[in-house]
DNA sequence: ATATATTTTTAGGGTAGTCTAAATTTTTTA
DNA sequence: TAAAAAATTTAGACTACCCTAAAAATATAT
C-alpha cells in the first residue's frame, strides 16, 4: 500500500490522461495534454517524466503516454469525487447543471477516503452524475453505459435523453431553455437532407429544431 | 473591489494571525506563527513581507504583526467557511466533532462566493459550529458570545456546557465518553482545594471527576 | 527518398513557498 | 547598563510547476 500523496496538478494530468485516451487507452500526445492542461508542451515534458518516475504513466519519449493501473486508480478516484460533488452541488444545493463544473474542479481534489463514501452514502449512492455520467463505484469500477448518439436515431423513432456530450455553460443553458432535460422523451419527427437539422418532439409535447452541433452532442438511448 | 486571488498558504497565515492575535487585535510574533504554520521564522518572515506587499497585514521589521482590515475581512471569510463546512461534515455526513478539522482545512479553501452562501442556506443558516464557535455572517460579522471558562465557576452553579476551547481529537473524544456534549447542563459539586480537579453532575444525572486541564478547555454560560 | 513541416524534448530560467546557517536586533539578566 | 540570551531577519539554496527558445525526432509531401 504505498499510499504517496499525489499534488493536484498531478491528479489534474491523470484525469485528462484517462479522459483523452478513451475506453481503448489508446496513446494521448503531448501536445493535447499541452492543450487540455493549458500549459506548454514543454511544461507537460516534464510533468510527464514526473509521472512516468512515479510509475502512474507508461510514457516513451516521442511516443505518447497512457495510464499505468496504478494511474488508472488514481484517476477513476478523482472522476468518482468530481461527479459525487456535482450530484451534491445539484441535488443538494441548488445549482444548476451548468454552475457545477469549476466548483468541482475544485472539491474533486480534497484528499480524505472516508469523506468521499459518506457523500456518497449521504447522495444514496447516486449512479449517474447531472450531465448523465456514470459515477465509478468504491472499488474503481466505471461501466460506461452504451448510449447512442442523437445524429444515430432515425425519423419516427422515440428514445430517452441520457447525458451530453459537450460540459460547455453555454450548450447546457440552450438545452435548458429548449426544455431538453436529462429523462426527457425525444421523439425524432424529421431530419433535413441538406443540412442534418431535426426535428424532434420534447415529452409528446412541444416540437422543436435543433441543429447538428446539437444532435452531436446528445446522449440517448432507445427504449 | 480589488478582488485579487489570495493563495491557500496566504489564506492560511491570514486566518493563523487572526486567531493569535485575539478580540483586542494584538500584534502576533513570527516565532508564535512559526509555530502555528510549523514551518521555520525564516519563512514565516517571507510571507510576512510578501502579505504586507499587498496590504493584508501591518507589519514593522522586529514588531511582530497585526492585520489590517481587508486581512480582517479575508480571515474571516475563510473562517466563515471552514465552520460551515464542519457544520456539515457533523450535521449532513454523520462524522463525529473530532474528525472533522482537518478535512474542513481543506474545503475552507475552495473558492466561490455563491458556494458559501448556497451552502449557508442549505445548512439552516447556523450561528455556532460543533465546537460550540460562533459562525460569522455573509457579511463578516463575528461577534464572540461572552462565554465562561468552568474554572471561573463555583461550587454550586449550575452552568450550559457551550463550547470547548481544545479542538484536539484526543480532548473531544474524552468528552465523548465522560458524556459531556454541547448543550449538557452542568453542575459543579466540589472543587478539590490541591489540584482544582472538580467533582460535576451532567444532566442532572451522572457525577464525575474532572481535572483542571480538562475544567480549562470547557467553554459554559450561565442561566 | 529527400526536403519540409510538425511535434516533442532539452536547456536555461522564473515564482511561490520552503529550508539552514549566519547576521542583526531586541529583550533579559546580572 | 553592559553582556548574554532570545527573537528575527538576511543570504543563499531547494522543489514544484511553469515559461521561452533552440535542438532533435517524427511525420508529411513532393
Amino acid at each position: 500500500m504505498t499510499s504517496m500523496q499525489n499534488s493536484f496538478t498531478e491528479e489534474n494530468y491523470l484525469k485528462i490522461i484517462h479522459s483523452l485516451s478513451g475506453r481503448e487507452g489508446v496513446e494521448v500526445s503531448t501536445n493535447a495534454l499541452a492543450e487540455s492542461t493549458s500549459t506548454r508542451a514543454a511544461s507537460v515534458t516534464d510533468m510527464l517524466r514526473k509521472l512516468a518516475d512515479k510509475g502512474l504513466i507508461h510514457y516513451k519519449k516521442y511516443q505518447g503516454v497512457r495510464l499505468t493501473d496504478s494511474g488508472e486508480k488514481v484517476a477513476i478516484k478523482v472522476i468518482r469525487k468530481h461527479r459525487l460533488w456535482e450530484v451534491f452541488l445539484v441535488e443538494k444545493l441548488g445549482f444548476g447543471w451548468d454552475e457545477v463544473h469549476d466548483i468541482a474542479e475544485e472539491l474533486e481534489h480534497i484528499p480524505s477516503e472516508i469523506l468521499v463514501e459518506k457523500l456518497d452514502t449521504f447522495l444514496g449512492h447516486p449512479r449517474f452524475d447531472p450531465h448523465g455520467d456514470p459515477i465509478p463505484d468504491a472499488k474503481g469500477n466505471l461501466t460506461e453505459p452504451d448510449y447512442t448518439i442523437l445524429t444515430d436515431i432515425q425519423v419516427g423513432e422515440k428514445v430517452l435523453m441520457m447525458g451530453v456530450l459537450d460540459h460547455a455553460p453555454s450548450f447546457l443553458q440552450h438545452l435548458d431553455r429548449s426544455g431538453i432535460t436529462l429523462g426527457a422523451v425525444i421523439e425524432v419527427k424529421e431530419i433535413n437532407e441538406y443540412d442534418k437539422s431535426a426535428s424532434v418532439q420534447i415529452n409528446g409535447g412541444q416540437t422543436l429544431f435543433i441543429s447538428l452541433e446539437v444532435s452531436k452532442n446528445l446522449l440517448v438511448q432507445r427504449r
